[in-house]
DNA sequence: GCATGATATCACCTTGCAGTGACATTATTC
DNA sequence: GAATAATGTCACTGCAAGGTGATATCATGC
Protein backbone atom coordinates (compact mmCIF):
# COMPACT_ATOMS: atom_id res chain seq x y z
CA UNK A 1 0.00 0.00 0.00
CA UNK A 2 1.59 3.40 -1.00
CA UNK A 3 2.42 5.64 1.86
CA UNK A 4 0.03 8.35 2.77
CA UNK A 5 0.91 11.58 1.64
CA UNK A 6 0.81 13.50 4.61
CA UNK A 7 -1.06 16.97 3.89
CA UNK A 8 1.13 20.31 4.32
CA UNK A 9 2.24 22.81 2.41
CA UNK A 10 5.58 22.77 3.34
CA UNK A 11 6.36 19.04 1.66
CA UNK A 12 4.36 20.11 -0.89
CA UNK A 13 6.22 22.82 -2.10
CA UNK A 14 9.12 20.64 -2.01
CA UNK A 15 7.98 18.02 -3.92
CA UNK A 16 6.83 20.49 -6.17
CA UNK A 17 10.91 21.78 -6.25
CA UNK A 18 12.07 18.18 -6.50
CA UNK A 19 9.38 17.87 -9.34
CA UNK A 20 11.02 20.58 -11.19
CA UNK A 21 14.36 19.83 -11.13
CA UNK A 22 13.39 16.40 -12.13
CA UNK A 23 11.76 17.52 -15.00
CA UNK A 24 14.62 19.87 -16.09
CA UNK A 25 17.20 17.40 -16.10
CA UNK A 26 15.59 14.68 -17.21
CA UNK A 27 13.18 16.54 -20.23
CA UNK A 28 15.32 20.03 -20.47
CA UNK A 29 14.06 23.75 -19.81
CA UNK A 30 12.19 23.36 -23.41
CA UNK A 31 9.86 20.48 -21.75
CA UNK A 32 9.06 22.57 -18.66
CA UNK A 33 6.32 23.26 -17.67
CA UNK A 34 3.04 23.60 -15.00
CA UNK A 35 1.69 20.29 -16.82
CA UNK A 36 5.02 18.42 -16.54
CA UNK A 37 6.22 19.34 -13.33
CA UNK A 38 2.62 18.45 -11.66
CA UNK A 39 2.58 15.44 -13.71
CA UNK A 40 5.89 14.54 -12.12
CA UNK A 41 5.08 15.94 -8.20
CA UNK A 42 1.91 13.86 -9.01
CA UNK A 43 -0.15 16.42 -7.81
CA UNK A 44 -2.46 19.46 -9.38
CA UNK A 45 -0.86 22.01 -10.92
CA UNK A 46 -2.86 24.51 -9.15
CA UNK A 47 -0.84 24.24 -6.93
CA UNK A 48 1.95 25.46 -8.45
CA UNK A 49 -0.09 28.85 -8.75
CA UNK A 50 -1.38 28.72 -5.38
CA UNK A 51 2.10 28.58 -3.87
CA UNK A 52 4.27 29.80 -6.25
CA UNK A 53 2.53 32.52 -7.62
CA UNK A 54 3.17 30.67 -11.17
CA UNK A 55 5.84 28.82 -12.76
CA UNK A 56 7.88 31.25 -12.24
CA UNK A 57 8.02 31.45 -8.18
CA UNK A 58 8.48 27.98 -8.38
CA UNK A 59 11.89 28.71 -10.77
CA UNK A 60 12.95 31.29 -8.32
CA UNK A 61 12.95 28.93 -5.76
CA UNK A 62 14.65 26.51 -7.16
CA UNK A 63 17.23 28.68 -8.52
CA UNK A 64 17.85 29.98 -4.62
CA UNK A 65 18.32 26.42 -3.60
CA UNK A 66 20.75 24.85 -6.52
CA UNK A 67 23.28 28.30 -6.53
CA UNK A 68 23.54 27.30 -2.82
CA UNK A 69 23.89 23.70 -3.37
CA UNK A 70 26.82 25.09 -6.57
CA UNK A 71 28.51 26.85 -3.79
CA UNK A 72 28.75 24.56 -1.25
CA UNK A 73 29.72 22.08 -4.11
CA UNK A 74 32.54 24.82 -5.14
CA UNK A 75 33.70 25.16 -1.45
CA UNK A 76 33.74 20.87 -1.25
CA UNK A 77 36.27 20.63 -4.06
CA UNK A 78 40.06 20.75 -2.41
CA UNK A 79 43.09 21.80 -4.92
CA UNK A 80 45.38 19.02 -5.66
CA UNK A 81 47.99 21.99 -5.05
CA UNK A 82 47.82 24.78 -2.94
CA UNK A 83 48.38 28.06 -5.32
CA UNK A 84 51.71 30.31 -4.51
CA UNK A 85 50.77 32.93 -7.59
CA UNK A 86 47.37 34.32 -8.92
CA UNK A 87 47.53 31.92 -11.94
CA UNK A 88 47.63 28.83 -9.55
CA UNK A 89 44.72 30.12 -8.09
CA UNK A 90 42.58 30.82 -10.90
CA UNK A 91 43.56 27.72 -12.03
CA UNK A 92 42.30 26.00 -8.79
CA UNK A 93 39.19 27.70 -9.07
CA UNK A 94 38.39 27.34 -12.52
CA UNK A 95 39.08 23.71 -12.25
CA UNK A 96 37.13 23.62 -8.97
CA UNK A 97 34.57 25.18 -10.73
CA UNK A 98 34.26 23.40 -13.76
CA UNK A 99 33.98 20.19 -11.34
CA UNK A 100 31.16 21.35 -9.90
CA UNK A 101 29.63 21.94 -12.67
CA UNK A 102 30.31 18.82 -14.05
CA UNK A 103 28.29 17.06 -11.04
CA UNK A 104 25.52 19.59 -11.41
CA UNK A 105 23.23 18.90 -14.06
CA UNK A 106 20.25 21.48 -12.41
CA UNK A 107 23.22 24.04 -13.09
CA UNK A 108 23.81 23.20 -16.52
CA UNK A 109 20.86 22.84 -17.56
CA UNK A 110 19.85 26.57 -15.61
CA UNK A 111 22.83 27.86 -17.51
CA UNK A 112 21.86 26.89 -20.94
CA UNK A 113 18.30 28.25 -20.10
CA UNK A 114 19.71 31.49 -19.43
CA UNK A 115 21.63 31.65 -23.04
CA UNK A 116 18.58 30.39 -24.61
CA UNK A 117 15.61 32.76 -23.07
CA UNK A 118 17.16 35.65 -20.73
CA UNK A 119 14.21 35.94 -17.83
CA UNK A 120 14.86 38.12 -14.85
CA UNK A 121 14.63 34.84 -12.62
CA UNK A 122 17.34 33.46 -14.29
CA UNK A 123 19.64 36.56 -14.66
CA UNK A 124 19.30 36.40 -10.86
CA UNK A 125 20.49 32.78 -10.71
CA UNK A 126 23.71 34.19 -12.76
CA UNK A 127 24.42 37.07 -10.24
CA UNK A 128 24.52 34.43 -7.59
CA UNK A 129 27.14 32.39 -9.81
CA UNK A 130 29.19 35.80 -10.41
CA UNK A 131 28.66 36.65 -6.85
CA UNK A 132 29.67 32.95 -5.66
CA UNK A 133 32.83 32.98 -7.45
CA UNK A 134 33.62 36.65 -7.20
CA UNK A 135 33.35 35.31 -3.13
CA UNK A 136 35.97 32.30 -3.68
CA UNK A 137 38.70 34.07 -4.95
CA UNK A 138 38.04 37.21 -2.15
CA UNK A 139 38.68 34.36 0.33
CA UNK A 140 41.77 33.32 -0.91
CA UNK A 141 43.82 35.83 -3.06
CA UNK A 142 45.23 37.70 -0.27
CA UNK A 143 47.85 39.63 -1.63
CA UNK A 144 47.97 38.19 -4.94
CA UNK A 145 46.96 39.54 -7.95
CA UNK A 146 47.24 39.58 -11.79
CA UNK A 147 50.44 40.29 -13.62
CA UNK A 148 50.88 43.65 -14.74
CA UNK A 149 49.10 44.95 -18.08
CA UNK A 150 46.93 41.47 -17.65
CA UNK A 151 43.28 42.26 -17.40
CA UNK A 152 42.61 40.11 -14.48
CA UNK A 153 38.62 40.34 -14.10
CA UNK A 154 38.58 39.88 -18.18
CA UNK A 155 40.16 36.97 -18.34
CA UNK A 156 38.73 34.85 -15.63
CA UNK A 157 35.21 35.94 -17.26
CA UNK A 158 36.68 34.16 -20.51
CA UNK A 159 37.78 31.42 -17.87
CA UNK A 160 34.45 30.78 -16.58
CA UNK A 161 32.80 31.28 -19.91
CA UNK A 162 35.12 28.64 -21.32
CA UNK A 163 33.87 25.95 -18.47
CA UNK A 164 30.23 26.95 -19.72
CA UNK A 165 31.25 26.13 -22.90
CA UNK A 166 33.26 22.76 -22.35
CA UNK A 167 30.41 21.60 -19.89
CA UNK A 168 27.58 22.76 -22.12
CA UNK A 169 28.84 21.09 -25.44
CA UNK A 170 29.44 18.13 -23.54
CA UNK A 171 26.20 17.69 -22.14
CA UNK A 172 24.54 18.52 -25.57
CA UNK A 173 27.35 15.52 -26.65
CA UNK A 174 26.17 12.75 -24.91
CA UNK A 175 22.47 13.28 -24.77
CA UNK A 176 21.46 10.07 -24.09
CA UNK A 177 24.40 8.34 -25.91
CA UNK A 178 27.10 6.40 -23.76
CA UNK A 179 30.03 7.66 -23.12
CA UNK A 180 32.50 5.80 -25.41
CA UNK A 181 37.04 5.76 -23.54
CA UNK A 182 37.76 8.07 -26.96
CA UNK A 183 35.18 11.08 -25.42
CA UNK A 184 36.85 9.99 -21.86
CA UNK A 185 40.40 10.70 -23.32
CA UNK A 186 39.13 14.30 -25.32
CA UNK A 187 37.85 15.26 -21.63
CA UNK A 188 41.52 14.84 -19.98
CA UNK A 189 42.87 16.24 -23.08
CA UNK A 190 40.68 19.12 -22.71
CA UNK A 191 41.17 19.34 -18.72
CA UNK A 192 45.05 19.42 -19.44
CA UNK A 193 44.31 21.91 -22.18
CA UNK A 194 42.17 24.67 -19.90
CA UNK A 195 44.99 24.22 -17.40
CA UNK A 196 47.65 25.15 -19.70
CA UNK A 197 45.44 27.90 -20.69
CA UNK A 198 44.93 29.38 -17.42
CA UNK A 199 48.05 29.31 -16.25
CA UNK A 200 49.67 30.94 -19.27
CA UNK A 201 47.44 33.67 -19.48
CA UNK A 202 47.99 34.60 -15.73
CA UNK A 203 51.83 34.06 -15.74
CA UNK A 204 54.37 37.16 -16.47
CA UNK B 1 -1.45 46.30 -55.95
CA UNK B 2 0.86 43.78 -55.08
CA UNK B 3 3.06 41.73 -57.25
CA UNK B 4 1.63 38.32 -57.92
CA UNK B 5 3.91 36.16 -56.54
CA UNK B 6 4.83 33.47 -59.24
CA UNK B 7 4.33 29.97 -58.92
CA UNK B 8 7.44 28.36 -59.19
CA UNK B 9 8.61 25.37 -56.92
CA UNK B 10 12.31 26.86 -56.34
CA UNK B 11 10.92 30.26 -55.77
CA UNK B 12 8.77 28.65 -52.93
CA UNK B 13 11.55 26.87 -51.65
CA UNK B 14 13.60 30.07 -51.46
CA UNK B 15 10.45 32.07 -50.10
CA UNK B 16 10.33 29.07 -47.41
CA UNK B 17 13.84 28.73 -46.46
CA UNK B 18 14.39 32.79 -46.35
CA UNK B 19 11.27 32.36 -43.73
CA UNK B 20 13.08 30.32 -41.29
CA UNK B 21 15.93 32.18 -41.34
CA UNK B 22 13.47 34.85 -39.86
CA UNK B 23 11.54 32.67 -37.25
CA UNK B 24 15.32 31.54 -35.86
CA UNK B 25 17.27 35.52 -35.73
CA UNK B 26 13.50 36.75 -34.40
CA UNK B 27 11.87 34.32 -32.68
CA UNK B 28 14.58 31.43 -31.50
CA UNK B 29 14.29 28.05 -32.47
CA UNK B 30 12.08 27.74 -29.43
CA UNK B 31 9.03 29.08 -31.47
CA UNK B 32 10.26 27.40 -34.84
CA UNK B 33 7.83 24.89 -36.27
CA UNK B 34 6.11 24.47 -39.17
CA UNK B 35 3.17 26.94 -38.76
CA UNK B 36 5.77 29.76 -37.79
CA UNK B 37 7.44 29.30 -40.94
CA UNK B 38 4.17 29.17 -42.96
CA UNK B 39 2.79 32.23 -41.57
CA UNK B 40 5.90 34.11 -42.22
CA UNK B 41 6.46 32.68 -45.53
CA UNK B 42 3.00 33.54 -46.27
CA UNK B 43 1.74 29.99 -47.64
CA UNK B 44 0.50 27.19 -46.66
CA UNK B 45 2.54 24.80 -44.39
CA UNK B 46 1.70 22.27 -46.50
CA UNK B 47 3.92 23.23 -48.80
CA UNK B 48 7.35 22.35 -46.28
CA UNK B 49 6.13 18.91 -46.23
CA UNK B 50 5.85 17.93 -50.39
CA UNK B 51 9.06 20.15 -50.88
CA UNK B 52 11.40 19.56 -47.77
CA UNK B 53 9.88 16.28 -46.50
CA UNK B 54 8.98 18.35 -43.21
CA UNK B 55 10.85 20.69 -40.68
CA UNK B 56 13.90 18.18 -41.09
CA UNK B 57 14.37 18.60 -44.62
CA UNK B 58 14.17 22.15 -44.26
CA UNK B 59 16.91 22.76 -41.40
CA UNK B 60 19.27 20.86 -43.34
CA UNK B 61 18.62 22.81 -46.31
CA UNK B 62 18.72 26.21 -44.31
CA UNK B 63 22.17 24.68 -42.42
CA UNK B 64 24.07 23.46 -45.89
CA UNK B 65 23.34 27.61 -47.34
CA UNK B 66 24.11 28.41 -43.71
CA UNK B 67 27.94 26.95 -43.27
CA UNK B 68 28.64 28.10 -46.83
CA UNK B 69 27.94 31.46 -45.83
CA UNK B 70 29.73 31.57 -42.59
CA UNK B 71 32.50 30.00 -44.82
CA UNK B 72 32.38 32.98 -47.09
CA UNK B 73 32.21 35.45 -44.21
CA UNK B 74 35.64 33.47 -42.54
CA UNK B 75 37.21 33.98 -45.88
CA UNK B 76 36.46 37.80 -45.53
CA UNK B 77 38.36 38.83 -42.81
CA UNK B 78 41.24 40.28 -43.33
CA UNK B 79 43.44 39.75 -40.26
CA UNK B 80 45.41 43.42 -39.06
CA UNK B 81 48.57 41.54 -39.11
CA UNK B 82 49.75 38.30 -41.26
CA UNK B 83 50.85 35.94 -38.71
CA UNK B 84 54.48 35.38 -38.29
CA UNK B 85 53.99 31.97 -36.11
CA UNK B 86 51.29 29.68 -35.17
CA UNK B 87 50.29 31.76 -32.07
CA UNK B 88 49.77 34.75 -34.67
CA UNK B 89 47.84 32.48 -37.06
CA UNK B 90 45.65 30.95 -34.62
CA UNK B 91 45.09 34.62 -33.31
CA UNK B 92 44.15 35.55 -36.20
CA UNK B 93 41.51 32.67 -37.12
CA UNK B 94 39.74 33.05 -33.50
CA UNK B 95 39.64 37.03 -34.36
CA UNK B 96 37.82 36.40 -37.23
CA UNK B 97 35.78 34.16 -36.42
CA UNK B 98 34.25 35.81 -33.52
CA UNK B 99 33.90 38.74 -35.89
CA UNK B 100 32.28 36.64 -38.82
CA UNK B 101 29.70 34.64 -35.77
CA UNK B 102 28.54 38.26 -34.22
CA UNK B 103 27.81 39.20 -37.78
CA UNK B 104 25.65 35.93 -38.45
CA UNK B 105 22.66 35.25 -35.79
CA UNK B 106 21.16 32.66 -37.62
CA UNK B 107 24.61 30.44 -37.32
CA UNK B 108 24.44 31.54 -34.10
CA UNK B 109 21.05 30.18 -33.03
CA UNK B 110 22.34 27.11 -34.63
CA UNK B 111 24.78 26.80 -32.13
CA UNK B 112 22.45 27.68 -29.34
CA UNK B 113 20.05 25.16 -31.16
CA UNK B 114 23.02 22.44 -30.99
CA UNK B 115 23.43 23.01 -27.57
CA UNK B 116 20.08 22.34 -26.40
CA UNK B 117 18.42 19.90 -28.63
CA UNK B 118 21.29 17.85 -30.53
CA UNK B 119 19.63 16.68 -33.74
CA UNK B 120 21.72 14.54 -36.58
CA UNK B 121 20.44 17.79 -39.05
CA UNK B 122 23.02 19.88 -36.51
CA UNK B 123 25.67 17.67 -35.79
CA UNK B 124 25.73 18.33 -38.96
CA UNK B 125 26.23 21.94 -39.32
CA UNK B 126 28.63 21.32 -36.68
CA UNK B 127 30.52 19.18 -38.70
CA UNK B 128 30.45 21.47 -41.50
CA UNK B 129 31.83 24.32 -39.00
CA UNK B 130 34.71 21.98 -37.97
CA UNK B 131 35.93 21.01 -41.46
CA UNK B 132 35.97 24.86 -42.59
CA UNK B 133 38.22 26.13 -39.32
CA UNK B 134 40.10 22.65 -40.43
CA UNK B 135 40.12 24.17 -44.14
CA UNK B 136 41.34 27.68 -42.67
CA UNK B 137 44.21 26.02 -40.89
CA UNK B 138 45.52 23.70 -43.61
CA UNK B 139 45.16 26.31 -46.07
CA UNK B 140 47.42 28.90 -44.48
CA UNK B 141 49.86 27.27 -41.73
CA UNK B 142 52.39 26.17 -44.28
CA UNK B 143 55.62 24.93 -42.19
CA UNK B 144 53.52 26.92 -38.55
CA UNK B 145 53.19 24.62 -35.73
CA UNK B 146 52.33 24.25 -32.29
CA UNK B 147 55.27 24.56 -29.76
CA UNK B 148 56.71 21.73 -27.94
CA UNK B 149 54.59 19.79 -24.99
CA UNK B 150 51.18 21.99 -26.20
CA UNK B 151 48.58 20.28 -27.42
CA UNK B 152 47.60 22.73 -30.24
CA UNK B 153 44.71 20.56 -31.72
CA UNK B 154 42.86 20.94 -27.80
CA UNK B 155 43.83 24.44 -27.28
CA UNK B 156 42.33 25.59 -30.82
CA UNK B 157 39.26 23.49 -29.58
CA UNK B 158 38.47 25.45 -26.84
CA UNK B 159 39.71 28.69 -28.22
CA UNK B 160 36.54 28.02 -30.56
CA UNK B 161 34.48 27.10 -27.69
CA UNK B 162 35.30 30.37 -26.29
CA UNK B 163 34.00 32.11 -29.10
CA UNK B 164 31.09 30.17 -29.16
CA UNK B 165 30.47 31.39 -25.44
CA UNK B 166 31.64 34.78 -25.54
CA UNK B 167 29.21 35.37 -28.86
CA UNK B 168 25.82 33.64 -27.25
CA UNK B 169 26.37 35.08 -23.73
CA UNK B 170 26.47 38.42 -25.62
CA UNK B 171 23.44 37.76 -27.15
CA UNK B 172 21.45 36.58 -24.84
CA UNK B 173 22.49 39.69 -22.62
CA UNK B 174 21.37 41.52 -25.63
CA UNK B 175 17.93 40.26 -26.35
CA UNK B 176 16.04 42.86 -26.55
CA UNK B 177 17.78 45.64 -25.28
CA UNK B 178 20.00 49.04 -26.96
CA UNK B 179 23.57 48.42 -26.32
CA UNK B 180 24.71 50.59 -23.78
CA UNK B 181 28.61 52.62 -23.74
CA UNK B 182 29.37 50.23 -20.85
CA UNK B 183 29.17 47.07 -22.82
CA UNK B 184 30.65 48.28 -25.49
CA UNK B 185 33.58 48.45 -23.41
CA UNK B 186 33.04 45.22 -21.80
CA UNK B 187 32.87 44.06 -25.48
CA UNK B 188 36.48 45.54 -26.28
CA UNK B 189 37.82 44.19 -23.05
CA UNK B 190 36.87 40.86 -23.60
CA UNK B 191 38.26 40.65 -27.36
CA UNK B 192 41.47 41.66 -26.08
CA UNK B 193 41.68 39.46 -23.40
CA UNK B 194 41.09 36.79 -26.09
CA UNK B 195 43.99 37.90 -28.40
CA UNK B 196 46.02 38.16 -25.03
CA UNK B 197 44.99 34.10 -24.10
CA UNK B 198 45.77 32.80 -27.36
CA UNK B 199 48.81 34.52 -27.84
CA UNK B 200 50.15 32.96 -24.50
CA UNK B 201 48.44 29.57 -24.58
CA UNK B 202 50.50 29.28 -27.98
CA UNK B 203 53.69 30.90 -27.41
CA UNK B 204 56.79 29.53 -25.90
C1' DG C 1 -19.72 17.63 17.19
C1' DC C 2 -19.32 21.50 14.17
C1' DA C 3 -17.91 25.62 11.78
C1' DT C 4 -13.91 27.51 9.54
C1' DG C 5 -9.91 27.74 6.84
C1' DA C 6 -6.27 25.28 4.61
C1' DT C 7 -5.13 21.70 1.35
C1' DA C 8 -5.89 19.13 -2.77
C1' DT C 9 -8.48 17.62 -6.94
C1' DC C 10 -11.43 18.00 -10.81
C1' DA C 11 -13.61 19.63 -14.99
C1' DC C 12 -13.40 22.81 -18.23
C1' DC C 13 -11.96 26.65 -21.50
C1' DT C 14 -9.04 28.69 -24.92
C1' DT C 15 -5.07 28.55 -27.65
C1' DG C 16 -1.65 26.81 -30.49
C1' DC C 17 0.65 23.08 -32.47
C1' DA C 18 1.83 18.95 -36.09
C1' DG C 19 0.04 16.51 -39.51
C1' DT C 20 -3.25 15.04 -43.38
C1' DG C 21 -6.76 14.47 -47.01
C1' DA C 22 -9.61 16.87 -50.24
C1' DC C 23 -9.98 20.53 -53.21
C1' DA C 24 -8.82 24.69 -56.19
C1' DT C 25 -5.76 26.92 -59.42
C1' DT C 26 -2.28 27.27 -62.80
C1' DA C 27 1.16 25.33 -66.18
C1' DT C 28 2.52 21.89 -69.46
C1' DT C 29 2.11 18.58 -72.82
C1' DC C 30 0.05 16.42 -76.54
C1' DG D 1 -8.46 22.80 -76.58
C1' DA D 2 -8.28 18.78 -73.47
C1' DA D 3 -5.82 15.81 -70.36
C1' DT D 4 -2.42 15.70 -67.00
C1' DA D 5 0.80 17.14 -63.72
C1' DA D 6 2.47 20.67 -60.74
C1' DT D 7 1.53 24.18 -57.52
C1' DG D 8 -1.09 26.26 -53.89
C1' DT D 9 -5.07 26.56 -50.34
C1' DC D 10 -8.43 25.02 -47.17
C1' DA D 11 -10.64 22.52 -43.55
C1' DC D 12 -10.19 19.33 -40.33
C1' DT D 13 -8.39 16.02 -36.64
C1' DG D 14 -5.95 14.98 -32.53
C1' DC D 15 -3.20 16.49 -28.97
C1' DA D 16 -0.97 19.07 -25.32
C1' DA D 17 -0.27 23.29 -23.35
C1' DG D 18 -1.51 27.35 -19.81
C1' DG D 19 -4.84 28.96 -16.96
C1' DT D 20 -9.23 29.20 -13.85
C1' DG D 21 -13.56 28.42 -11.15
C1' DA D 22 -16.08 25.12 -8.54
C1' DT D 23 -15.83 21.43 -5.50
C1' DA D 24 -14.15 17.83 -2.52
C1' DT D 25 -11.27 16.51 1.51
C1' DC D 26 -8.93 17.16 5.56
C1' DA D 27 -7.32 19.62 10.04
C1' DT D 28 -7.98 22.62 13.62
C1' DG D 29 -10.24 25.63 17.13
C1' DC D 30 -14.15 26.00 20.01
Amino acid sequence: MAETLIRSRATTQDRLVQAAREVLVRDGFQAFGVNAVAREAGCDKQLIYRYFGGLEGLVTALCVKESDTLAAALEAQVPPHPASDYAGLIENLVLAYLDALTANPIAQTLVLWELSEPSPVLVGFARARAKLLAGWIARRQGQLSAPDGVDGLAVNALMIALVHQIVLARRASQAGRTVSAQQDEAWARARAALSHIVRRALTT
